[in-house]
DNA sequence: TCTTCAATGACGGGCCCGAC
DNA sequence: GTCGGGCCCGTCATTGAAGA
């Protein structure tokens, strides 16, 4: 199977089945052995072992990417229809206010860009990719591990991560009575990098999935760390992703 | 000079809690 | 039970610094 680590993405592969294989990367079972085989039940038609070759061969491509190998086709609108398929639709509802910026052409009104919440599948990417490409690394951990999210906004949810670990932390140090005082909501935050394994080898020739312990066995719903038993809102951050805001 | 990162603040919106 | 104010959280935008 090494050979085919080479092999240019299979052009058999439709839009629907790279949609489908990209939900169960998502998705997809935390341990190896029988991730290809539920991966290849996901996906109509595709064998576990097409489904690992393709695997590799988009793994591959990436890292080609990333070595600067391979020269970039105007990724911005390409990589959408792959990856962030999603997330496109939320663009376009508020109107694709990026593309317009990135024309150069300035918008007459200055329109805040419609908030689009960090779901937990994207955070956990984003500590995956942390834990993999360190901190500061933004790009690297915005062009592999979150494609979703442009390497600004990795960076400022970093911020705000590393906010509340450090606030986390100052908490831990003070008496429970002002513990319970404070009232601390559930926040996609609370996942760490302690919450998920690195599951990434940089190596060219390693076939570990960049993303094979994503959610995992968890899959969605409630998070492993409810580090504030005194709210009433246990579990409350389950709805990050879906809940939205309005 | 250009690109990237870090720091900071603004903003929108949900949640909590007390008053009624 | 409901309503409203304040608090808290998460995201986006901007700006300056540093490095290539």
């Amino acid at each position: 199977m090494d050979n085919q680590k080479n092999k240019p993405v299979d052009s058999t592969w439709t839009n629907h089945d790279r949609s489908l294989f990209l939900h169960a990367v998502a998705n997809g079972p935390d341990d190896i052995a029988g991730r290809w085989e539920e991966m290849a039940n996901a996906i109509p038609g595709k064998t576990p072992e097409e489904v690992k070759a393709y695997y590799e061969a988009v793994e591959h491509d990436l890292l080609e990417i990333e070595a600067g190998r391979v020269e970039l086709p105007n990724y911005n609108d390409d990589i959408g229809d792959e990856f962030v398929v999603t997330v496109k639709k939320e663009d376009e509802a508020v109107g694709n206010l990026d593309s317009e910026m990135g024309n150069g052409t300035k918008r007459v009104e200055k329109e805040r860009k419609k908030a689009t919440p960090w779901t937990e599948e994207e955070h956990r990417r984003f500590l995956q990719g942390l834990k993999v490409y360190g901190k500061g690394d933004w790009r690297s951990i915005s062009r592999i591990m979150v494609v979703t999210r442009t390497a600004t906004q990795v960076a400022s949810h970093a911020q705000k991560y590393f906010l509340r670990q450090a606030s986390l932390k100052e908490d831990n140090n003070k008496d429970e009575n002002k513990k319970k005082k404070k009232r601390r909501r559930c926040s996609i935050h609370d996942i760490t990098t302690a919450d998920v394994p690195v599951v990434v080898d940089t190596q060219p020739s390693s076939s570990t999935p960049p993303t094979s312990s994503l959610n995992g066995s968890q899959g969605r719903g409630v998070p492993t760390p409810t580090p504030t038993p005194s709210s009433p809102h246990e579990g409350q951050f389950n709805g990050i992703g879906s809940q939205g805001r309005g």
